[in-house]
DNA sequence: TAATTAATTTAGGTACGACTAAAATATTTT
DNA sequence: AAAATATTTTAGTCGTACCTAAATTAATTA
């Protein structure tokens, strides 16, 4: 039953279906489908009866589509391609941070388990890609995922990068002004009522951030 | 005017007329594509309406097709990226000789002139594939190629083996047994009319191989 | 050279994955 | 709870890339 061969279109339904889906267990509307993949909510539907056919997901008419065991079994296998990709791009071709991602999206439809299996071990198993996110094993297991943001810490208390959201350009030139990357501590030094941006510390150096920027940074508490 | 972005297929039945067309000098048949690709002969008389409205080929109904200029231009690119996607799953992924076509094959697809360049370089700019053929550079200048057979020589003359055509696992594991690889230095002892076959000596041990086998083995002469 | 055979093209059809417009259902507001 | 709005689905179309069957043209053989 795993091994039914998917389309490009169909992995990318499936992918997206996932991601929205917080890990599996929330019903995913046709509408938000149709917004992350930038495809109109009634070629979702169609793709939504295909998945549904081959059980991949539970789809309810007007009230959202669930994704299956099944499902989230491929689902892991392509973001586990993806960020795999992610790694090999950054670390041995030297891409930047907000480059990989569009490059990553094609390779990780190259179907080919041999070619998966060598590239990991040739990476040497990373657990995580360049933004900080969990990288799935070979049988669909995933470490956890910070959901902690920068601004859930409180005043004076510390935490470390680990998880980077968003990857655009704009955001990458912000995050290397601010000295930010996985890894970096930081300190929670003050929340602004007024715009509920935050003045955070690194490195000794104060500095504030507004509240798109600091929800995009998750960190794990030290 | 090269900046089309060509699908999938377009990229392999460029691809393929570029390769029955002897570096783009002979007309090329209808049904030698139908062939190579294995798709009906009514559906390649599409395709090439539709490279050829592109300018991508020349057609003559009928007759023939004849790549174009711009053609071989992205033909070679096309070719560029199998072959240096061959040298990374040969080299780094440490697949075996005869594994690699099928990947490269999906690989090629992937468009990014970043990736690929980036990808030459990590491979240090190899000029030649695990096969011996050439890898075209970046302008698409691409070295010439041999057209040499074992079976070619003289009695008494030696060569350097330099390309395998074919990629199937037998003849891989034939090559293996004679411990014939690139590089290697055969010297022709005798032709035997009978079927054609010859002898040949490999490193002082003398063996046989037929006329098919030694017409795939192509060389230079010392 | 006429007839046969082979190659190529045309005509018409299919699945996929997208689209728009309109209908059906759900949700929100008054 | 009725009306208005938003979401989702249905119905019908379109381009891509393939297919089969039949027609056309070229090449080969008698």
């Amino acid at each position: 039953m795993t091994n039914l061969i998917l389309s490009k279109s169909e992995e990318n339904y499936l992918k997206s279906i996932y991601n929205l889906s917080d890990s599996g267990s929330k019903l995913v509307t046709t509408n938000s489908i149709s917004k992350i993949l930038n495809i109109e909510p009634a070629s979702v539907t169609d793709m939504i009866k295909k998945l549904s056919k081959k059980n991949l997901i539970y789809h309810q008419k007007y009230k959202g589509s669930k994704i299956s065991k099944n499902g989230i079994k491929i689902a892991l296998q392509i973001i586990r391609k993806h960020r795999l990709w992610e790694v090999f791009l950054y670390e041995k071709l030297n891409f930047k941070w907000d480059e990989i991602h569009e490059v990553a999206e094609e390779l990780e439809h190259v179907s080919s388990d041999q070619l998966i299996d060598n590239l990991d071990k040739y990476l040497k198993y990373p657990k995580i890609d360049p933004h900080g996110d969990p990288i799935p094993n070979k049988l669909g297991e995933i470490d956890f995922v910070d959901k902690i943001s920068i601004s859930d810490l409180n005043i004076g208390q510390k935490g470390i990068v680990s998880r980077i959201i968003n990857e655009d350009e704009e955001f990458f030139n912000l995050l290397n002004k601010l000295k930010i990357e996985i890894g970096t501590e930081v300190k929670l030094i003050d929340k602004i009522e007024y715009d509920s941006s935050i003045e955070i510390s690194i490195n000794n150096r104060t500095v504030i951030i507004s509240k798109v920027v600091a929800e995009n940074i998750k960190i794990t508490k030290v």
